[in-house]
DNA sequence: CGGGCAATTGAAATACATCAAGGCGTGTGG
DNA sequence: CCACACGCCTTGATGTATTTCAATTGCCCG
C-alpha cells in the first residue's frame, strides 16, 4: 500500500510581507517586471529559487501573454517590459496570501508553488474554487472588484508578485487587445466555475476525484515542457475533500480504491497516473 | 395541503424563429433598440405584451444600464438610442433559445418570461447554472466566446431580443466606461457561480432549496417596484432539482416540509414567503 | 519524547436516491 | 363531451452513497 502520509518539504522562508500588514512593507524587492528572455538563464537574478521557476513559468504565464508578450510578439521572442511596478514576496505553506475580508490594492500573481482559492462559511465548511499554480492570477476579477470573499492560501511555500491594481488596470484598459484577452481569461474562469458546479451537483465521489486528478494533471502539464505521467502533488486529502465537496475520510477511501485498482499512485509528494484510460473512464472524461 | 400541480398559463405563441434555422429568419421585427421613457406608456408600441413587460423591465435591465442609459444619465430620464440593430423574438415554454452546440452570432437578452441556463451531461444529468429573468443577458461571456456549452431554455413563454454580437461588441469596446461595467457584470456572474459551487458542495438539501427560494425572491424583487412576499413562480420541481443538484422526489419532500412548517406556500404559479426569518435561518442566509 | 496533523479502517448513522404506486390537472383525440 | 394518456406532484418502502464517530498508526516538529 502506498504511503500518503508524507508532508510537503519544509518551507525555507526568506521574506514574508503578509501578516505584517497589508501594505507593501518588510524585506521585499520592488522591481519592474520584465519578461525573461526564455528559460535557461537561471543565475543573474537577484532573487532566489522562486525567481528561477518564475522565469520558467513566464513563457506560459497568462500574465506573460497578457502583459509581457502582449503587443510585439509576432516575430518570436521579442518582448516588452511592462511599465507596472511589482514586488516579489515569499510566504510559507498554510499561510494566507489574501484574506477574504481584506480590501487589498494589489493583484497577486503566483510565481512558484501551489496555492488555493476558496470560499468559507462561518461554521468552517469550505469549498475550494481553484488551485493556483505558477502564472495564475489570483482572481482575475480582482482587477475590478477588490474582493469577492475568496481566501487565497498557500499550499506549499509560495512566491508571488504583487501588482498595484490601479496601475495595472490603467495599463490594461489602455490597450483594447489586452483588454479582450483579459476578458477572455475571466470568461474562462467563469466557465470553469460552471463546470465545477456541474461536477459538485451531479457527479459521484469517484467521478469528482478522478476528474480533479486529471484536471490537475493537465494543468501541471501545461506548465512544463515535458509531458510525464508523474507530477508534483502537494495536496493533502483535506484539500481534495474541500475541492470535491466530500469528507477527508471518504476521499481516503475512494483514493484507496483508485490506487488498489492500479489507476494512480500517490507517494511522497508526487502523483503518478498508471492507467490513464481507466481513470478517464471513471472520470467520465470529456 | 397546498397544490403544486397547476400548470403555467397556456402560451400564446406568436412568432418563433428558432428551430427554423439559427439565422435571423421568419416573422421577426427588426428594430433599433431605444429605451422606453419609463413605465406607464403601455400602448403605442407595435409589439404585444412582451414589449410592455420589456419596457417595464428596461429601467432595471443591465443592458439598459449598459447600453441605453449608458452615458448621459445624470439628469434623470435622458437616454440614448443604441446604435445596434436587434430583433424581437417570441418562443413558447420548454423550447431552446440557445442550443449548447450552436455557434450563434447573436447575443440574446430576455425581455419577458423566465428562462434557464444549464449544462448537461450526455447521460441526461444536468445542472442549472442560472435562471434568466427580464433584462438578463444570456451568458455575458457570449460576447467574447460564442458559446460555453450552455443550453438556454425557455421555462415560460419568453420574448427576447437578439443583438448581433459583432456590432454590440464593437459598440461596447469603443467606450471604456461601458466596458468596465460589462467587466463588472461578468465578474458578478463568476461570483455567483462560485457561490453556487459552495452551495452544491457544502450545503444540505434544505439549505440549498431555501437559499434558491430566497435568491429568486430577491431577483424578482429587484425588477419590480413594489416589494411583496408573493411572486410569480413558474418553476417545476424538476427545475429546482436541477438547480440544487437534487432529485425531483427529494425536492418534493423538502418543499413539503417547508410548507408544512409554514415558511412558504406554493400555489398555482406563485410562491409566497410566509415566514422570512425562519426561512432565512434554514437557508443560513448571509 | 510528546503533541499534533494526516491518513487509514471499520462500525453506525443519515441524507439522499431509486423504485413504485396513486392522485390530480391538463391537453388530446375519438 | 368523454376517455385517455401524459406530465407533475406526492408518499412510502427500500437501497446506497456519503458522513460521522472512533480507534489506530505513522510522521513531522518542537
Amino acid at each position: 500500500m502506498t504511503n500518503l502520509a508524507t508532508r510537503p518539504p519544509k518551507p525555507v522562508v526568506e521574506t514574508s510581507s503578509f501578516g505584517g500588514g497589508g501594505i507593501l512593507g518588510g524585506q521585499t524587492a520592488t522591481i519592474i517586471a520584465s519578461a525573461g528572455t526564455q528559460p535557461a538563464d537561471d543565475s543573474k537574478m537577484a532573487a532566489t529559487m522562486c525567481a528561477v521557476s518564475c522565469d520558467r513559468a513566464c513563457s506560459l504565464c497568462p500574465v506573460h501573454n497578457l502583459l509581457c508578450g502582449g503587443l510585439g510578439r509576432d516575430g518570436g521572442a521579442e518582448m516588452q517590459a511592462v511599465p507596472v511596478a511589482s514586488s516579489l514576496h515569499t510566504i510559507p505553506a498554510r499561510r494566507l496570501i489574501l484574506h477574504p475580508k481584506e480590501w487589498s490594492e494589489y493583484v497577486p500573481i503566483v510565481c512558484s508553488g501551489w496555492a488555493m482559492s476558496s470560499i468559507a462559511l462561518p461554521d468552517g465548511r469550505r469549498q475550494i474554487i481553484s488551485f493556483l499554480l505558477p502564472g495564475d492570477i489570483v482572481s482575475i476579477g480582482s482587477l475590478i472588484a477588490p474582493l469577492s470573499g475568496h481566501a487565497v492560501e498557500a499550499i506549499t511555500e509560495v512566491t508571488y508578485r504583487k501588482f498595484k491594481r490601479d496601475e495595472l488596470k490603467e495599463f490594461l484598459f489602455a490597450r483594447a487587445d489586452l483588454l479582450e484577452r483579459l476578458f477572455k481569461l475571466l470568461n474562462e474562469a467563469k466557465t470553469r466555475a460552471d463546470q465545477l458546479a456541474l461536477d459538485l451537483g451531479r457527479r459521484r465521489a469517484d467521478e469528482r476525484i478522478a476528474r480533479l486528478i486529471l484536471r490537475l494533471s493537465e494543468k501541471v502539464a501545461r506548465r512544463s515542457t515535458v509531458r510525464t505521467q508523474t507530477f508534483d502533488f502537494p495536496l493533502r486529502q483535506r484539500h481534495i475533500a474541500d475541492a470535491t465537496g466530500l469528507t477527508p475520510v471518504h476521499v481516503s477511501k475512494v483514493l484507496g480504491e483508485l490506487q488498489r485498482a492500479g489507476m494512480v499512485e500517490i507517494g511522497g509528494r508526487t502523483l503518478t497516473i498508471l492507467n490513464t484510460a481507466e481513470l478517464q473512464r471513471v472520470a467520465d472524461w470529456r
